[in-house]
DNA sequence: CTGTTAGCGCATTCAA
DNA sequence: TTGAATGCGCTAACAG
């Protein structure tokens, strides 16, 4: 009878909330956005509500600000959606392991004592790789994101384990650092073409930069994928329109996003019956979507009319 | 000295709790995930707390669920960043002027009772449309949104007015619905020519649809621009990267996002201060961007080689 | 099993 | 100015 009970007395008496901190970053990417529409759905079903941080720099103090807020605000788990990053990372990990609080994280490198999420990477980087070995393509160039991110250097090492095995020398001269964006995956393909012109193949570490690294290639003068061979990552819905449609390693953010829900809300019940869960990792696989832009022989209908 | 007061009791005596309610929608688009990640930053900034709900359907009881949850849980303002379309928007705004709670939404249309902030999505449609004209194309087609959206009936109305104004007959020939996808673009193009073969040119509602446009128009073996002009809407980062680099409407979703921060911020203010202010609409104003699939005469560098 | 009561930890009021 | 008391509206423990 338009009766509704005062949260803030509930919330009083009981010493919680139900409210689930999720840190996150970069909505505007595929990734990002898909695993934070998850992580909603999820927190609802399960009766949550969730507050969101989204960061925009890396630097600890910041990081250490959003921890503190959330925790002030008692929380009662954490859901760390930002990207693994050398400069913070190993430091937020040993602050978090002093907390109580739950925290899992999303796309983080494994440790003994942190509640992971993540994309295996590394098989991505060798999924790709391999492909284009296999389409014939001879000297496969790769451009990066940031390195000093975890997703970063397992895609790359995942090329590194490929392109060493099969000989390769100079790998050095074969890899080029972008940051994500379009703009940065066309300054990418020029900068390595300079740098290593027997380039016959790149492998681009997003589809954003690949979309871009097409572009600047047509400009060249050289023709996808008979020139050159174009692989991407992410599989965003628009890749297959791209021109021409985009080879590239999918991936299932929503999958990344639902583990760690779960994750933290078995954490939770666990505590509820006074047991301590076991830090683990869940691992989500990617998988190889081809299109055109890697097939050398195709009869591509879009080609040169 | 490690004291942290507890926020429990802090929100109990002093009645409020700082928190702002945001719904959302669709973050896998650009304008979504940009209004929200602004929305965020000014949220923070000016010391409240956001929670999060994403709405993945419009029925009025999903609508009605979230804004009563978002009352129990006594958050000091809404934000409502959901498109505003026929089946439900009137019942909610109808709903909410009979709540305390104060509400901004973000593109919904003009109302006495509303506090809204929107983008001036009909001068979009004529700006698109004008210089189609002035590039010399003749019969431009037009692929909407969804038709039940506010955006989606204000870009087709800018359309019209140009086109009913230059003599247009049987606009409804040139008219096809879309729903944002990349799909639906190119399922679009091609029924939005069998139609009327007569089109040389066509205004996509959004530039997801724009990209798969021009790659189902390539695949016809029609030439962009020159066979066929096109001008998409929104101007994502990678539009200057497709093939060829789209011409857009851009907007500015950050302009939105912060709007509707300031709005409610000032609105829970003037109340402490025991006045009520009025409603008011404050519109954004979006902008052409000439790229290259829209210029007939274009010695464009990608074109045929 | 139902009805009563004692805190939860602060902010605010009131007395000193 | 400072300090103690009251109540915010529930939940949980307790007594009936």
């Amino acid at each position: 009878m338009g009766y509704a009970p005062n949260v803030f007395a509930n919330n009083l008496t009981r010493g919680q909330n139900n409210i689930i901190g999720v840190i996150g970053y970069g909505l505007n990417y595929f990734g990002s956005s898909s695993v934070l529409t998850v992580i909603e759905g999820k927190i609802n079903e399960l009766d949550f509500s969730l507050t969101l941080n989204l960061i925009d720099k890396f630097d600890p103090s910041q990081v250490e600000a959003i921890l503190y807020d959330l925790l002030a605000l008692r929380v009662e788990g954490i859901i760390w959606a930002v990207p693994a990053i050398d400069q913070y990372i190993d430091w937020l990990s040993s602050k978090v392991s002093r907390i109580q609080t739950p925290v899992v994280y999303i796309n983080k490198g494994p440790t003994e004592s942190d509640f992971v999420s993540a994309l295996d990477n590394q098989l991505g980087g060798r999924l790709g790789t391999t492909h284009l070995m296999q389409e014939g393509y001879q000297r496969i160039g790769f451009i990066t994101g940031p390195l000093n991110w975890w997703e970063t250097q397992q895609r790359l090492a995942g090329w590194r384990e490929i392109v060493v095995k099969a000989g390769y020398a100079n790998i050095e001269d074969l890899v080029l650092e972008g940051d994500w964006t379009a703009r940065s995956g066309e300054v990418g393909l020029h900068t390595l073409l300079a740098q290593e012109p027997r380039i016959d193949a790149v492998f681009v570490s997003n589809d954003q930069m690949a979309l871009s690294a097409m572009q600047a290639s047509r400009r060249l003068g050289l023709r996808i994928p008979d020139d050159l061979g174009i692989v991407g990552f992410d599989d965003i819905p628009e890749a297959a329109y791209f021109y021409p449609p985009l080879t590239t390693i999918r991936q299932d953010p929503r999958e990344l996003g639902a583990m760690a829900v779960e994750r933290i809300d078995a954490i939770i019940n666990a505590r509820g019956t006074g047991v301590d869960l076991e830090p683990n990792i869940s691992w989500s696989q990617p998988g190889l979507v081809v299109r055109e832009s890697s097939l050398r022989e195709s009869e591509s209908v879009n080609e040169t009319k």
